[in-house]
DNA sequence: CAAGATAGCTCAAACGTTTTCGCAAACTAT
DNA sequence: ATAGTTTGCGAAAACGTTTGAGCTATCTTG
């Protein structure tokens, strides 16, 4: 059927090795020059590309990355895949990728991994979460690295200063004037205090003595309609018992929950101030830009790759490496 | 390292062979009750399961499918992508995701399949685009389904009517009343005649004597921002010289104009209708919900994966199958 | 010119499975 | 008891590649 190295090196007269090694090239192989000339302008006559399961199973390797993530939905998760994705053909690998549908129960899902010899894995995981849940005994060879909360149980992470970012969002909404500031997170999250912006942002608002509201989204995941619904509902409120601020764990959230405010007929940022949280692209395209704490996913996921080459790469071992990416303020109109 | 059904067989103190048959279980093998438990338990103590690479190479199917599809960033493409991998994994298989950045030029990076044995493509392309100008030769062994446009090169392929889509969308802004309609299409786009439901949107026209303008996207590909910088762009023209309908060739660049008409002040659908291309999620939650086509992803898909499996599992030959999948107008408030 | 070095290539093992064939033991039927 | 049949299991080939060891010529050196 497909055409083999085989193929290649009875066409050309030589043996399978030497195929393998003009085509391989690495340096200390020995093929004169003549040869190796035949050998290729065969190999591409044939349209000859090696099989990869083959390869993957005499080498070790087979220079694949597992990517685990959930609830693509999220433009937020979409970029992160993106960019991993760049990044990982940057440096010669390709991903396979283990998406969940959403992120909270039906995150059992991951178990495409299962059985496929990827030479790393990088997992958007809870703290609560590792590999070896999802991938059983192979995960103890498969060097990991998480993505987006920190640990302590002695593994690769990197995260976003989440805590920071809760900071910057919260005293720019005291500083601009709002005193009943409500937090807005998932409504399939078991509590709000999973979020280290949460707790940045009461505690901010308890060192300046504003009053907060912590507010589950009506229903459903992180999706624009959990925020919509979200937003109507507090629309519907007396405006006495109204934040005057909203602060959403993310940018998607926020889209909805703006929409179901001006579907309300309320004014932003004048009847209900609104930030969010990571700046993507849907947000910065409302008609009145939204006001978020901006997560550089291009910085994330460059040194996310980094650490785990060091792991593939380096000489294996070393002390687990955290990193903790800091994020800044957008300033749209919507704050 | 990782245990193979070698240290399975040596701890059950059975052959490889009689392990392989035992974990696959098919009707038709002997073999004693007694043995086929000692074997898995000791299977599932030591937690193995197997080598995906090792069983790809002998049996000569990996259960995996190829997508290839591109811009991930537009939501509609998102759904089809999970839609697809739901398919396929209630059909048995996994899905290796190919996915260029952008739906033009940089098409070209579609090679992440090169080399990796798939049983099956489902590959969304322009009718000028065929699977061997990216697998090479490799894909001659390869079935392939084209997603999202009629093809005549007697491959198998399904699509959505746009042409129906786009004389729906017309008709109806017609019957609102609207008699200056603009088509508003990617920048991207060599041309606006890609699209069929441009041509449809312009003989409607032309039958009920309206008068249809073309509109390229200002920039950027099919994005938020483009429609965006469009929208403020039309908005910007003296009333008498602006359209007074624009149908978007997709929701994607739909909502970014309605943010831009909106940023620029203008009310929709009272100063300018709108409508949308698929009906995706985010044009939904806008607080006035966006008119659009809704193409049924989930049947588009399902039948996308009916037609590859009867290449995969089916006797192999048979004619070409063409499905095209009616789309319908899904009204919301913004025409 | 002999002996050692080296360039150029081939052999064969190995990776972890599946699967066909065959063999021994245990039944069944005569 | 003999012949035939079935049951339970193992041996070994095969999938397509990489890679280190080994084998010939040819080249270098004294």
């Amino acid at each position: 059927m497909s055409v083999s190295i085989r193929d290649v090196a009875a066409q050309a007269g030589v043996s399978l090795a030497t195929v393998s090694k003009v085509l391989n090239d690495r340096t200390g192989t020995r093929i004169s020059a003549i040869t190796r000339q035949r050998v290729h302008t065969v190999a591409t006559e044939l349209g000859y590309s090696p099989n990869r399961l083959a390869q993957g199973m005499v080498q070790k390797r087979t220079q694949t990355l597992g990517v685990m993530v959930s609830g693509l939905q999220n433009p937020f998760f979409l970029s992160v895949l993106e960019e991993l994705e760049r990044q990982a053909m940057l440096a010669g690998y390709q991903v396979f990728l283990d998406a969940a549908p959403s992120i909270d129960g039906t995150y059992a899902a991951h178990i495409k991994l299962r059985g496929w010899p990827v030479d790393g894995v990088l997992m958007w995981a809870a703290a609560n979460q590792d590999l070896a849940q999802f991938l059983g005994p192979q995960a103890r060879n498969t060097p990991v690295v998480y993505l987006g909360y920190p640990r302590d149980d002695g593994s690769d992470w990197i995260a976003f200063d989440l805590e920071q970012g809760g900071r910057l969002a919260t005293t720019y909404l005291i500083e601009r004037g709002c005193r009943r500031i409500g937090y807005v997170y998932p409504w399939s999250w078991p509590r709000p205090d999973v979020s280290a912006s949460h707790a940045a942002c009461l505690q901010t608002c308890l060192e300046n003595g504003i009053s907060v509201e912590t507010i589950s989204t009506v229903r459903h995941e992180e999706t624009r309609r959990a925020g919509l619904e979200t937003g109507l509902e507090i629309a519907a409120r007396p405006a006495a018992a109204r934040p005057d601020a909203l602060f959403c764990h993310n940018d998607v959230i926020a889209v909805g929950v703006y929409h179901g405010l001006r579907r309300a007929g309320l004014r932003i940022p004048e009847d209900i101030a609104l930030v969010g949280f990571d700046g993507n692209e849907e947000g910065q395209c409302l008609d009145v830009p939204l006001t978020t704490v901006h997560t550089p996913v291009d910085v994330f996921c460059e040194q996310a790759m980094c650490l785990l080459m060091q792991r593939l790469t380096g000489s294996g071992e070393g002390k687990p490496q955290q990193i903790i990416v800091p994020t800044r303020l957008l300033q749209g109109g919507t704050a």
